[in-house]
DNA sequence: ATGAGTGCAAACAATTTGCAATCAG
DNA sequence: CTGATTGCAAATTGTTTGCACTCAT
């Protein structure tokens, strides 16, 4: 997502940037394509902003994840998980390692097969989520 | 999944089947395809067990998903949901309707392609889950 | 100055743990 | 008997809220 989008998602929202949302939405830049837990984020921003308070954290994260800005996803962990939107509407695609737990992106689309399945059933697919379970590349060698 | 195949798992786990144990199991296996929480199977399994504890429920949830009787599944609400398995080896695929939250399962397994895409890549693919958000066909008729 | 935004601490919700009492083999 | 299992209550974890204070306009 450019900054340019990001800008213009926070405009029609008039939402004001403080010192602390901006480091909240630098870190948020700083790691396209990671999945931040809140506590990860706040442990990042304060480099920035020294006495940013968890609650601020949720608050923005929340926000910015309403504004489109960052999606807000669970994993099987059970906490959620913030990243920059990457398109403009869609969720993104995960591959989480059984082994050490890293997750890589999905970048292809190729779901609208059973989208269109479901459409022709009466269902209005809104978006989607996809998380693949698997060992990467190195666990696999590992073994 | 049959009684022998989820006795068969019991045993080999050397798990002792007490009542309470007895009870969400019982309660598990009346709800096939239903997604519940702790607190859902609590309610229920009360009915027959009626002092049962809600540790008990999350020791015995925990236990049975170890052993692959149960599914362990988190949507964005954030709380676990458990579900009797139905096949061998893989979790099931959701359409939640983002009006009333009804959860409907997807039957058909239309991921292969992708899997092959990325066992290319040197993945190992080990399970998935997709999640796909929608309007039901209830909802959508009523807007 | 005024309302939006903050940090802190307290509240909450879901889950986990410690422990003495109980149960099954 | 003996170790596994239980229910309860207390502890933990992740998240949310209330409130007095502070900041940006």
């Amino acid at each position: 997502m450019t900054d340019r989008l990001i800008w213009q998602r926070l405009e029609e929202s008039n939402y004001r940037l403080t010192q602390q949302r901006q480091a909240i939405l630098d870190v948020m830049k700083e790691n396209r394509g990671k999945h931040l837990s809140a506590e990860d984020v706040l442990a990042e921003a304060r480099k920035k902003a020294p006495n940013l308070g968890i609650a601020t954290v949720y608050r923005t994260l929340d926000k910015l994840s309403s504004f489109e800005v960052l999606y807000k996803t669970v994993f099987d962990e059970g906490k959620y998980r913030y990243e920059l939107c990457e398109d403009e509407n869609h969720r993104h695609h995960h591959v989480i390692c059984l082994s050490c737990g890293q997750i890589t992106e999905i970048g292809e689309d190729l779901l609208s097969k059973l989208e269109k399945h479901l459409e022709s059933k009466g269902f209005e697919v809104v978006d989607h989520q996809l998380i693949m379970y698997a060992n990467c590349p190195d666990c696999k060698r590992k073994k």
